[in-house]
DNA sequence: GGCTAATATAAACAAGTGTTTATGTAATTA
DNA sequence: TAATTACATAAACACTTGTTTATATTAGCC
């Protein structure tokens, strides 16, 4: 995946201490001490710890971004395309949780200017997946409603899976999970 | 609500910097400046920062438990039972949005043996709540599946509701809310 | 081998943190 | 009026933070 081998340990447990932590307790002292190394030789690896936050944040709405235009591309039925917006969701949950919780709770820690950024870009992102959910309504194959307030409690429907470390998790694959899920959210619960 | 109208508002603004910044990010000295006081002021009306989270937690926290508590005690049937746990998160997130984030992002910043007793307190109230999924699912009112994962489905599509800011909220009554949100648990999007 | 770049170390820095202390003033109560 | 309580202020403390500097060691390459 990454050239230097040391550079990729480095990341990877940063981003494993990142989602422990949280962005503003996590020390690069902690860090240092994880990868058996001095304070000062983090700084070979990444420009400082807001780069480090910056990079991992930048690098998930990436991928979700090109997962939806792929997605937006197809000429999918609203249905369908839905459907491939929470594989796409539940894929990257199931690639890397703690990537998921960083995604979610640490771009409040974004420096100011990149922090409007990042949230412009989430809320093209969520957007473009009202417009998904608007167009099935127009369609006529979901209930009529708020498309945004839809959107949220779809995504949201999904958002709780990083946390996933029950027992029954053990015998869970992404494949069975997305099925469930889209069932609760076509669906919902009632018979 | 307190007798003490300078320490309300203390409380207040508290909260809303906590929920604003997050624990680790907020600073005494700020919260003084939001006050209009001295940083060391602070300390005629909390022990410490730590005790102002603690607080603040298992407040919000007895509040689900003694609401939960109450619905368990009726004889109502699952699906109705359910319904009042629905109307319970959404009454008590518009009743303070700013709590409701802390309660879910900040419980990490406790310290060690009371974040275990509220990581505890909360696994039991989530427990009680599959076991009212699951009776629905054993008195045929469910659609079958698996009630731990169900309840996160069902909690999960309810938290995304204090970071809600849109216009449309405006016109928002928790009524309505919590109509579309129940009928979206329990039949999905699907016509 | 010699050179260049990558990695390691230890010490220091400047800024920020929660909290305490000591001292004062205002308000309430007796 | 006197005594007690609530609130205010300024200075200091002890500690932690991210980051830099200067220097040493190692590894890869010609």
């Amino acid at each position: 995946m990454d050239k230097n081998p040391k550079r990729a340990k480095f990341i990877r447990e940063a981003t494993l201490l990142l989602s422990e932590k949280g962005y503003k307790a996590m020390t690069m002292r902690e860090l240092a001490s994880r990868l058996d190394c001095d304070k000062s030789n983090i700084y070979n690896y990444i420009a400082s710890k807001q780069a480090l936050l910056d990079q991992l944040l930048f690098d998930i709405a990436d991928k979700f971004h090109t997962g939806l235009s792929e997605i937006e591309a197809t000429s999918y039925s609203a249905i369908d395309k839905l459907k491939e917006v929470i594989r796409l969701h539940i894929r990257m949950t199931f690639d890397n949780p703690n990537k998921m919780q960083i995604h979610t709770y640490e771009w409040r820690f974004l420096e100011e200017d990149r922090k409007k950024l990042f949230v412009n870009r989430r809320k093209s992102y969520e957007a473009k997946i009202s417009d998904i959910v608007q167009s099935g309504i127009d369609e006529g194959v979901f209930k009529s409603g708020d498309s945004e307030f839809l959107r949220n409690c779809i995504l949201s429907s999904i958002r709780w899976l990083y946390t996933w470390n029950s027992p029954s998790k053990k015998n869970a694959n992404p494949l069975e999970v997305e099925k469930n899920i889209t069932e609760f959210i076509l669906g919902g619960i009632k018979k």
